[in-house]
DNA sequence: GTGAAAGCGCTAACAT
DNA sequence: ATGTTAGCGCTTTCAC
């Protein structure tokens, strides 16, 4: 009978979860005092503690965080959607914001969206019956969708990289005009006059935003556009290698070329590579997004515009943080990071 | 006062999240029938159901997943851990996983391990308090770690990418060895005799077996192995540049070189692009893993082992949904699916 | 086919 | 400083 009992508590202790309450039991406290040592409320006595932990110990108790949530109302657990996962220029941001996240004992759900408004909808929906405290988002697109919603049922909300139009609400990004228009100035003062440009899908705020700072510089510098050497396409690869096809084929080819973002920048320098020897010689590459190593093998790509890609994701972390916190900060806050222009001639 | 108390309501209804009790009261049926609408219960009257249905729809009625959770201790989540986040490889094989997963109602919670054993047993901590259904690990090291303690607690975990010593556990990765075997045995085959050779960490059994596969080619065509032209890095780019360099540096300079990794491959692209414009004309790279559109920009690399990334992460969360619904599997599975050798000439 | 009621594991008043 | 107790919102026997 006896042995029967000792491979029961073995078995309680090994295979099953132990509870406050089987804690307590053991520690011959309450419950209360349990929670209260998992919690480190300042008063309880020390030796009361030190019981406790070591029941803990024994048992290998670990706190169940559901029942936690069911009684607090908060998951510590916030949701991230993008629109794709394998995004080097995304993951860099999740990096940022996993680790701003874990400094407050916080995690994160990741959904992609596919660049799919109806995907993104049912991604927040998820999110929301996941009762997450809140929720950071790289727009789909441009339109509202579900945001207002959330708005509306007080779910903290953070737009990242792009902004949608006519919502507004909490977001980080970085300054993409004056990030553009840095290195459209800095390739004038070179003494270049004919600068081409490939933008992306200009249904994207970051995509508009880039084309208006190359725009303003030009302006600024009166020098007039020409759509010959003007090409937008949708942020991917192979656009990029298109457009580039595009413009080396124009009448005018021009000195320098400014790529909106990485992905594009990779398709344009694959054209390059692979045509023309003479484009190699004349033609450099200007980049929005800088991975580092890899484009140093693009040999014709110097001049960099480096977005601060961690840092928006912290920065987005720490202001869903703030807002979980209920902490008193004017409505809405955009934040707008510099970025850097780098010559790595 | 009835303003005052229709304001309430319309507060009630819109600003808090209604539970099923308000459901029930609102259909006139009980909190049990409620529950057995939103789960699909069989038995209940087309009347109700529709009634209940439109009280569901008339309150913004949303299931609080954390109540039904406590109560069912089930999550419908499960972690991911991985070495880093900004990874492309890695991130297609997330991707894989969430195919997966969302096709069972599942989502995830993602962690980086930063290649550290310590944050990644934080990492597994973190997911078992927030009691997942599973986890998914590309494992940082070849040391067990925290995972036969996940076992003995019967949390399902399936290992991706790399096996772990002496740990015997489910997994899904690729076949390395004759993934590598068949690409040296393709080169020998086209007339190479001197094939270079650039490995990951051999801690890792990714880069083990890969070196393997690249003897088991050479000895089975009688060729002996040149250690000058053999050298180990860690799987990351500037890891691949420096082997590259020392390779290039040797007396006898291969005929081509076989890179164990994208990254690395990335590394050993560069230096053969910024030096020596013989070797650009002499050596071919073959490279494991191809990310399709960016290898193209290197001229030198035309072969690829391709290894299904998205699958490996679609089968792991298979794999893994098997285990969670109890079904009666041998245990462990692992799984090993087969790489493509690709000619891009 | 539907309702009543217990309880998942925790926290937080409110007592003492 | 510690204990008692009442739920958080849901599911699930067990009745009827």
């Amino acid at each position: 009978m006896i042995k029967c009992n000792r491979v029961h508590l073995i078995c309680m202790e090994d295979r099953m979860a132990a509870t406050v309450k089987e804690v307590a039991k053991h520690a011959g406290v309450s419950t209360a005092t349990v929670s209260r040592v998992i919690n480190n409320d300042a008063k309880i006595s020390v030796e009361t503690r030190e019981k406790v932990l070591e029941s803990i110990e024994v048992l290998g108790y670990k706190i169940n965080n559901i029942a936690r949530s069911l009684k607090t109302s908060k998951t510590y657990t916030i949701g991230f959607i993008c629109p794709e996962l394998a995004n080097t220029f995304f993951m860099n941001i999740a990096e940022g914001i996993e680790k701003e996240l874990i400094k407050h004992g916080y995690s994160f759900i990741i959904c992609s969206s596919g660049e799919s408004k109806i995907k993104e909808e049912q991604r927040i929906k998820l999110l929301v019956e996941k009762r997450v405290d809140g929720i950071i988002i790289i727009p789909a697109s441009n339109e509202e969708s579900y945001y207002s919603w959330l708005k509306e049922n007080e779910v903290p909300l953070v737009l990242v990289d792009r902004l949608v139009e006519d919502f507004s609400c909490d977001a980080v990004l970085s300054d993409n005009i004056n990030g553009a228009y840095q290195a459209i100035e800095y390739l004038i003062k070179k003494g270049k006059r004919s600068i081409g440009f490939i933008g992306g899908d200009m249904r994207l705020t970051s995509a508009k935003e880039r084309y208006e700072g190359y725009l303003r510089a030009l302006s600024d510098y009166c020098i007039s556009k020409n759509e010959d050497i003007i090409k937008f396409g949708d942020f991917h690869a192979e656009s990029g290698y298109v457009c580039m096809k595009e413009i080396a084929n124009s009448k005018n080819l021009p000195e320098c070329i400014f790529v909106s973002n990485y992905f594009m920048h990779i398709g344009a320098a694959r054209y390059v590579e692979e045509n023309n020897e003479l484009l190699k010689e004349k033609l450099t590459i200007t980049g929005f997004d800088d991975m580092g190593f890899i484009n140093d093998v693009f040999r014709n790509s110097v001049l960099f515009v480096q977005q601060p890609m961690s840092d928006i994701g912290e920065k987005a972390a720490q202001l869903l943080m703030s807002r979980i916190n209920g902490e008193e900060i004017a409505y809405p806050q955009v934040i707008r990071l510099k970025t850097k222009l780098v010559d790595k001639e």
